[in-house]
DNA sequence: CCTTGTGAATATGTTCACAGCA
DNA sequence: TGCTGTGAACATATTCACAAGG
């Protein structure tokens, strides 16, 4: 059966969250073959790149309608499109961000954030002697001021970039003020109400996962 | 049927990858706990900290010994302890990082590795201006210097801090050197000779992963 | 009581294998 | 021919539910 329009979500039955997840990888490998000039692929050659098997981006794919062509593979472009439009990353995102230290830094002057959909249009912290830098794209403000710039610029994403003791207070305010979705780089799990979304990076977390194997 | 030693891995019947991945999270959260003084805990509490199921957690740690007391619950240092050395951070491994860019600097000043397993014993970049900079605990060193310096440090383990379009040759030369563990944080997945674990940090995945959501 | 550790039951995720179509 | 999209088969992961022990 076809999709009736191009970028259903099918009949919405509930896809899997473990497929959402494999979307931005599908779409980050399909805009560099875009980059190398490439312009058809197929699920073999992906999944081959990625260490995955064809039937499972076939499958993950199918959630969604029908993307590809039998006998050719998948135009690049026209996923990619339809990956965007999915993700809703067919647009660009104000994310704000707390904490101005040398992370924070490093995510501030980070350039690939817009073609991917997303743009730093806050950094806020509560150090006065960090408060007026310039840091990538903004000044940083402070943390005070939180809820009057996330009404500006009606920013849903947060990321937390301040040390650990202070991550869960932090967590809490942004969710005061509005905020849904959490990307935390402290290490620590934070309690949020049901509605809000976290999502977790601590390089440590994956070091560990490697020294198991190393023995 | 009791196990052997308190860190069997039992039988090791080749324990699921998935199970492996969430211990570092269990550690984590039971340090912050003996940080905050708390002497035992029970994979109920640990669950409800979590948000996982506290069957989940007994099932997961039944697959390295019996750690905990009947009515009572785990016992918070002894189950730290056992965590560490199942997965070998009872000890402090070297990491060299490639990458002395604003990202590479952040990973280079953190100071949270050490107290769970980790220090960074170099760091490269090719630039002449970077080359000689002191960067958190070490000077920054010539890329071209990787083999002596892996030979010297005895690392097994690499942090990719290097923008996209030179993250694969980077790789293969750390592989080249000897290297065997990557955590890659180029929005690029890599292509590795099978003895080669790669792991990925790249914010955008989970960025686009939450505006699925968003709609 | 309370909480672990664990088989059995259930739920979820992945792969197979092939019809159908360019 | 070559490749997609997809039910059916299989594999893996999670939860249930309870005996056993402090």
């Amino acid at each position: 059966m076809k999709a009736i329009s191009t970028v259903s979500k099918r009949n919405s039955k509930e896809i899997p969250d473990i497929v959402i997840g494999r979307l931005p990888v599908y779409l980050r490998t399909l805009r560099l073959l875009a980059d190398a000039g490439r312009d058809v692929t197929s699920s073999q050659e992906l999944g081959e790149h990625l260490g995955i098997s064809s039937a499972q981006i076939r499958k993950d794919l199918s959630h969604f309608g029908e993307f590809g062509k039998q006998g050719t593979g998948y135009n690049i472009t026209f996923l990619c499109n339809q990956l965007q439009k999915i993700l809703n990353v067919d647009r660009v995102w104000p994310i704000v961000l707390v904490g101005a230290g040398s992370l924070g830094n490093a995510i501030a002057n980070y350039a690939g954030f817009e073609s991917r959909g997303f743009r730093i249009v806050a950094i806020f912290d509560e150090d006065k002697k960090k408060i007026g830098l310039e840091m990538g794209p903004v000044f940083v403000d402070d943390f005070a001021n939180l809820k009057i710039r996330v009404e500006e610029t009606r920013a849903q994403i947060a990321v937390i970039a301040v040390p650990t003791h202070v991550a869960q207070r932090v967590a809490d305010q942004l969710i005061e003020a509005g905020l849904t979705s959490i990307l935390c780089y402290a290490p620590i799990t934070l309690t949020v109400p049901p509605h809000v979304r976290v999502e977790y990076i601590d390089p440590v977390i994956h070091f560990q996962h490697m020294t198991y194997y190393l023995g």
